[in-house]
RNA sequence: GCCCGGAUGGCGAAACUGGCAGACGCACGGGACUUAAAAUCCCGGGUCCGUAACAGGACGUGACGGUUCGAUUCCGUCUCCGGGCACCA
């Protein structure tokens, strides 16, 4: 120890000197990299806690601490408490920014990314982590993404991967495409201010709609993570039971059909239909505009001014508008002609782009009805029990407590009756079906871009398009290629990357330029933790077995819909293919809350950025691990004031002072347990404190999470024994227990502080796998308690009573005290509660 | 518009199952130590009324109402703040 090398001077002991002191804690740990290194051992239970992996932008903010020293918590916690656990950590290290940053510095993405995982590998050290580093995993390296490729190879060859032309979401500023789940009311995700532009692209979808229904079925199972997040990926699989009706056009229109096939989920109202609406992009409006030049331009400046609208800002509902296309269709219930328009608030790609439109009905019908004078017609009414009086409901009304009316055969039936007999109706008589819609749609992987996984794809001229073959993969992204944000793949302008030959006729051929979305990196990166130097295959699926699910995932809010529904449809896929058994990847999901200042979440845009280099720098490690546990409970967002380092800085030097003023030689065995009985009353007073502590820290840290109550409790103990220390000596044994006791509560939150305490109590073991402490009911008891005594709910006493005290006893002591008396006095006792160990109500009148 | 959170001292927060509101920490005030400062150690702080000082009293967890012997906690209505979704038929 260094106290022993050179005999520290006064002014140096008063301090805890926390660069000296992590420094020399930081090279021990390092030289011994199997430290924090996980083994699958089929007999010891396991834990797999995990953390999202950062994306390495060159540096960790206070995000990435805060979640990180969370993880590392819990980690270091259940090491402690016997577990063998998997605590790894990787980079998610494609992705335009690094594209961006070679634009910029003219440096190539991959040095410019692999320059930033090295220096934040160095900050994640520093800060103490406790990672098993043999199973980083970094994206952008082919030992990596070759298992992507062999991914999509095997999702291309179950049908799952696809190739499509469709519209497609295109950010103008990133010059690619978008995911749905990228486009954020209309905007680019990347840039708020970038509406996003509609392109027509051929482009490789998976087919996740596969998946919805048990995507949300499953999401029940999910009891273990947040309701907030199973409600949003709820919201965006959107399943609904509806129908399909066909309506009749007479066969008047050309090649795209003669029928328009609506979706509803109010087929009992369909009586009340007065049109039927379709999207402007519907196959038969294209036929309808191809031969009447006169509707084309109406509809033309429908879509025109849509685009408008959107494009100056618009989100959510814009003003409806729509055309009449001179056109009627049949109603099958009951033979009515409807007239056929094209409406700007018809969604294309949602059921069939066509709805019967039904304005009593139906907010949005109504409000179009009204607009534009079309026909209002009440088919079903509310429900009540006196016939007599029934009055016409307030339009539209929408319930589904009502019944028929107007609807023919179907009069008087409930609303959810007539819903089931009239499609059973449709399918019988053949011109329609029950169906269930989502709202959820495949996912487009294609982007434009050269930082990603390339597309193991090649179009042949005789062949069309081939699979690259599994044994050539990887397909090497290559080097130095110019980057440009102009528009298409720079992969494009790679000759010796885009001409190969066909894996087929061994003709020559070009490769796909696109790469794949980053999201598919993080779909499946915590399986691989568990062999991550696999060249055989992505992972043994034994290990899987051994380590899956994931039994704590930590991680921010924001990727509650992209990342976590995409991981478990990978993991669904994977299950299928028969590599998993696990039907989810996570069985535990913890959101934390943002890190916020001055009222705003940090960012450079704000201005109020905190770097944790300099926290580091100015406070310690432990300092700002502590804090950012200390300052709110984990799931809320957290205020940084740097003053409550301060704080966290004195209780650490507090803790310390305590050791250095109660030295102990190394070598000595532990000291026995103080006994209780022969301790003064202050003492006593402190190890009924330690106990109690032991089990307050226990409980907040397993139940709940609330680290910050945790540091309360042990804060409170120091001042205890401050306090005890003032009062008298403290008998050796209890100051040996209470020594022990702190540094293995600390452990887990402030590694550093709780290794040196550790050694200075003479311990020599392994403080990360030291059991947890365990406290002794007995000795945490309170021989004596404090009740308050209320008269008519106002607090009017306190009585001390023995905590083995009858009701009855307590009763008569808190009759007895002076200021009850007086405040009963001359009034009439009604009722007297005692609730045992918490308080007396005496009701007076 | 719909769905989910949240609101407690000057500030971050605590109170876990309805039972002393404000633990713990910050900031602040006072004292000790010091030539002085820093550091450290000790003490005090919800608001208002009241008292020379004690005492004592009233009010107090976004607002209003309800249930209860008793409500930060449960129920209803509303306000404000944060987040998600965005015409999904």
């Amino acid at each position: 120890m260094p106290q022993e090398d050179q005999p520290v001077t006064a002014a140096r002991e008063e301090r805890y000197d926390a660069q000296r002191i992590e420094q020399k804690w930081a090279e021990r740990w390092q030289s011994d990299p199997s430290l924090y290194a996980a083994e699958a051992h089929p007999t010891k239970p396991k834990y797999y806690v995990l953390e999202m992996l950062p994306y390495p932008s060159g540096a960790l903010h206070m995000g990435h601490v805060r979640n990180y020293s969370i993880g590392d918590a819990l980690a270091r916690y259940m090491w402690m408490n016997g577990y063998n656990v998997l605590h790894p950590m990787g980079w998610d290290s494609f992705g335009l920014p690094a594209e961006n940053a070679a634009i910029k510095n003219n440096t190539p993405p991959k040095q410019w990314t692999l320059a930033n995982i090295a220096a934040m590998k160095l900050q994640m050290n520093r800060l103490g982590f406790a990672y098993d580093w043999s199973r980083e995993v970094t994206t952008c390296l082919p030992d990596y993404y070759r298992w992507n490729q062999w991914f999509f190879l095997k999702l291309y060859e179950a049908g799952l991967a696809y190739r499509k032309k469709s519209k497609v979401n295109w950010c103008p500023q990133c010059a690619t495409v978008l995911a749905n789940e990228q486009v954020v009311a209309g905007m680019c995700w990347r840039h708020e201010d970038q509406p996003v532009e509609q392109r027509e692209l051929e482009q490789w979808f998976l087919r996740i709609t596969k998946y919805a229904d048990e995507l949300l079925r499953d999401l029940e199972s999910l009891q273990e993570w947040p309701e907030k997040v199973r409600i949003m990926q709820q919201n965006w699989i959107g399943r609904s039971e509806g129908t399909l009706v066909d309506f009749d056009l007479g066969g008047t229109v050309g090649p795209a059909g003669s029928t328009i096939t609506v979706f509803t989920t109010r087929v009992d109202t369909i009586y009340g239909a007065t049109s039927v609406q379709l999207a402007p992009e519907h196959p038969i409006v294209c036929d309808m505009i191809a031969r009447d030049t006169d509707l084309r331009a109406k509809v033309e400046q429908l879509v025109a001014e849509q685009r408008k609208a959107k494009e100056a800002g618009d989100i959510g509902a814009i003003e409806k508008h729509g055309v009449f296309t001179g056109r009627y269709a049949k109603n099958p219930y009951n033979g009515e002609p409807v007239p056929v328009w094209v409406a700007n608030y018809i969604l294309i790609d949602y059921g069939t782009g066509a709805i019967m439109s039904v304005p009593a009905h139906d907010e949005r019908d109504y409000e179009f009805a009204m607009k534009y004078n079309l026909e209002i017609r009440l088919v079903i009414l509310p429900q009540s029990n006196d016939d007599e009086t029934m009055a016409e409901p307030a339009l539209p009304f929408t319930a589904m407590n009502a019944f028929l009316v107007n609807s023919g055969e179907f009069n008087g039936l409930t609303c959810a009756d007539a819903i089931k007999k009239m499609s059973a109706r449709a399918a019988e008589k053949g011109f329609g079906k029950p169906t269930v819609t989502f709202r959820i749609k495949d996912w487009g992987i294609s982007r434009q871009r050269y930082w990603g996984t390339p597309i193991p794809m090649v179009y042949c001229e005789k062949d069309g398009v081939v699979p690259v073959a599994e044994k050539d993969l990887p397909v090497i992204l290559p080097d130095n290629v110019p980057i440009t944000l102009a528009g298409g793949s720079p992969l494009m302008n790679v000759p010796q990357f885009l001409n190969t030959t066909c894996p087929k006729c061994g003709g020559p051929a070009r490769r796909e330029t696109d790469t794949m979305d980053t999201f598919v990196d993080s779909s499946w990166y915590f399986y691989r933790y568990a062999d991550a130097h696999n060249d055989k295959a992505p992972f043994d699926s034994a290990k899987i077995a051994y380590w899956f699910p994931i039994d704590q995932y930590i991680g921010g809010v924001e990727h509650a819909i992209l990342h976590l529904i995409y991981s478990r449809f990978w993991t669904k896929f994977m299950r299928d293919m028969g590599l998993v058994k696990n039907d989810e990847p996570i069985a535990r999901l913890f959101t934390q809350g943002m890190v916020i200042k001055n009222g705003a979440k940090m960012s450079k845009s704000m201005g109020n950025v905190v770097s944790p280099d300099e926290m580091v720098a100015r406070y310690g490690a432990d300092a700002a691990r502590l804090y950012s546990l200390f300052a709110a409970p984990p799931d809320r967002d957290l205020d940084w004031q740097e003053s409550g380092i301060d704080g966290i800085q004195r209780f650490m030097g507090r803790v310390y002072r305590f050791y250095l003023r109660n030295p102990v030689e190394t070598g000595l065995a532990p000291s026995p347990p103080a006994q209780s009985q022969t301790l003064s009353p202050k003492a006593r007073d402190l190890q009924r404190k330690l106990h109690q502590t032991i089990k307050r820290v226990s409980d907040d840290f397993q139940g709940r999470w609330h680290f910050n109550t945790c540091i309360a409790a042990i804060m409170e103990l120091v001042n205890e024994i401050y306090g005890a220390e003032s009062a008298g000596k403290i008998p050796a044994s209890l100051i040996a227990d209470v020594r022990r006791n702190i540094a293995l509560m600390l452990a887990p939150m402030a590694p550093y502080l709780a290794h040196e305490l550790w050694e200075m109590t003479g311990e020599t073991g392994n403080l990360l796998k030291s059991p947890w402490p365990k406290y002794d009911p007995a000795l945490a008891a309170e021989d004596e308690i404090e009740i308050p005594v209320q008269v008519n709910g106002k607090l009017r006493g306190l009585v001390v009573v023995p905590a083995s005290a009858t009701n009855d006893q307590v009763e008569q002591a808190a009759l007895a005290d002076e200021k009850v008396k007086a405040a009963i006095t001359g009034k009439q006792i009604v009722k007297k509660i005692v609730v045992p160990n918490k308080l007396v109500n005496i009701v007076v009148r």
